[in-house]
DNA sequence: TTGCTTGCAAATGATTTGCACTGCT
DNA sequence: AGCAGTGCAAATCATTTGCAAGCAA
């Protein structure tokens, strides 16, 4: 239910001194409801009422704030969808016929291997994860007509 | 040996129709003695001799002929490593703090482990994986300190 | 009122491109 | 001569920012 979403934003948004105001409901409102990440011209598209500036403006605030993510894979735009916390931890199927992307989830086993190797190079470097992404490349239903 | 890097980074050019010239010689000499991903000013700082516009330029046909391949992760420049025809399969550690960016191998089970889990996923969406890429985001040494 | 939000228009900055020149073949 | 490669300067385009007006507490 979208009321339990809009409610955890609010929530979120308000630990970091931020209104949720009626665009950057919106902003959240397009996002859950694609299942996908989007381009800034894909959020326009859906909802027109949204200024250009306003949507990158807010949509910085809802990153700060960890309410949304914005990726980048090589295409002329950025892609945003929402953070974590407010969805299920999964990674990306990007085409790289049309640059579309979706959204996958791994078996839980194959995470917590991942998790367990990527502690591995911790102990080993220095370095301390804190999160992963993983990005595969290939080419969609659509595009392999 | 480097002897060999430069040879089949020539006849990889060579198989489309380019040549190798001193500039993108240069590149991928600079790129090999780095071991991880560069930004175009840190090309241009370890090699002065290159114009600006020539390395984006030359850049674009190494990436066209896959000696070459380009990373963006959000920082404002993207980052540029030879391509896995002429490296190790690897993927990369990115220090959310300072913005360098590591390279890691994982283990091979792991990632037989992984390849397994695309294939699954391509029996079931339709998808066709060609490869992938794992971003793992943390802090590193340098930065914890 | 006071301060945050908005949207227009202008600025920024990485990357790309036009063009004239140089150098290899 | 002919064509690919070079570098300067100018163009492109996603994203950011200045500023004046609107809105909520």
């Amino acid at each position: 239910m979208s009321a339990d979403l809009h409610r955890a934003a609010a929530g979120v948004l308000a630990a970091h001194d931020q209104q949720y105001t009626r665009n950057r409901r919106a902003l959240v409102t397009a996002l859950a409801g694609a299942g996908a990440p989007l381009t800034l011209p894909e959020l326009l598209e859906r909802d027109a009422s949204l200024a250009q500036s306003s949507a990158y403006r807010n949509l910085a605030v809802l990153i700060d704030a960890d309410v949304v993510r914005r990726l980048v894979h090589g295409g002329d735009h950025a892609r945003y969808e929402l953070a974590e916390g407010l969805t299920e931890h999964h990674h990306h199927l990007i085409c790289e016929t049309c640059g579309t992307v979706a959204d996958v989830t791994l078996p839980a086993r194959l995470e917590s291997s991942l998790d367990r190797a990527f502690d591995d190079v911790a102990r080993t470097s220095g370095f301390a994860p804190s999160h992963h992404a993983i990005d595969v490349y290939g080419t969609c239903a659509d595009c392999l007509g």
